[in-house]
DNA sequence: TAGATTGTTAATCGATTAACAATC
DNA sequence: TAGATTGTTAATCGATTAACAATC
């Protein structure tokens, strides 16, 4: 199957312009143009219909798009068949932070499972949460059918944990250790490196 | 000053190389060739080779590059002359996490004022970091020479939070809500929407 | 020296923007 | 209709990779 004819850039944004949408919505709008969707997401309006012809939703020249089957468009485009879980590896008070994060329900994803080493941590409930010990991966990401994890787990400990959720099925990995992963064709990485976005804001800070 | 050769990509893996020296100059290694730094950056080694000729740095075609000086020269490229600070605006759950992760010392850059609404957080620590009211920013950026922050902000508080950093002199803003930034010319803003990049793992996972 | 690696330029690749006929 | 906006292609821009003479 020829896949990846889109970027992941532009999967990015197609997500936030959905959240736009969102937003708009609730507050009772009907249509968007390119350009006003393009304001409030922080991109060009060229962007915007560029980003919109891999969905396949057009909208009318004179009204612009309509949201509420534009917001249909993209739940069929961005989202799975079947509800998402997400797995997070490491409860640290990064991993905590976006538990809570993600349980605020804004998200369309949901953290159905945290795994810790630390065997205080197992059992507990973390902003809703359920905490397992690291060897119940497998069993757990099999039972709620989970193939998207979040590591925040020290960064000695990235490999191993990669190689893990690996073995136990995941596909993507979210990844905020700053060192890269080794992992089976057809797992996806994706690297988030906060420190890295740290030191390019404080740079451009000095270099003016 | 025809500024802006460097673009924030170089920059950032020029800060994660230097990360890897630190490392291996703490494991006793001496010299590296572009194909092991490569390796250990998950780049390749033609990136490496490229990125390295922004700081002048050059190493030996026999021995690869010297990490003592290659360490000094990432040092005295990205670092600015004084010791950097940096603050926080807005110590919810993320904004801890942030202090906790950056106040590990690994990184060159601390952290060194918390701002929040909340008076009940005001005048208190958080993991070593003093936390201030929101209407004390011009005073305390100016006292400790901040022109770099983070903001933790809620999305609703964004904008006008962008506004007082900038009037308070902040030139890099690290915005982690997801909403464009409207701030002066000459105020850098580097945006991470985390979820963002959860919804690009999470599509890749079931994209295959 | 011979050979691998370096610095650097040229070629490629991909993503963004500009342009414009089609359309409501 | 007239005019602004759309979908889509072509042009531009920037970043990555390939190539190779210079070098240790």
């Amino acid at each position: 199957m020829a896949q990846k004819q889109f970027s992941g850039k532009t999967i990015g944004r197609l997500g936030f312009y959905r959240r736009i949408v969102d937003d708009a919505l609730a507050k009772g709008e009907q249509y968007l143009h390119s350009h006003e969707l393009a304001v409030r997401a922080g991109v060009t309006a060229a962007q915007v219909r560029r980003d919109l012809m891999v969905t396949g939703f057009s909208g009318s020249p004179t009204r612009g798009y309509e949201l509420k089957s534009f917001h249909n468009t993209l739940a069929h485009f961005l989202d799975a068949k079947s509800p998402q879980h997400v797995a997070i590896v490491g409860v640290g008070n990064l991993g905590r932070a976006l538990l809570s994060y993600f349980s605020g329900g804004r998200s369309k994803l949901v953290i159905s499972a945290a795994f810790d080493t630390d065997p205080e941590k197992a059992g507990r409930l973390f902003h809703g949460c359920r905490c397992y010990q690291i060897d119940e991966i497998p069993e757990v990401l099999k039972k709620e059918q989970i193939r998207t994890a979040i590591m925040t787990v020290p960064v000695e400990a990235a490999p191993a944990t990669a190689s893990r959720l690996a073995a136990a099925g995941i596909k993507s990995i979210l990844n905020f250790a700053p060192v890269p992963l080794r992992v089976p064709e057809g797992v996806h990485v994706e690297n988030l490196d906060v420190t890295m976005f740290l030191e390019k804001a404080a740079f451009f800070a000095r270099a003016r």
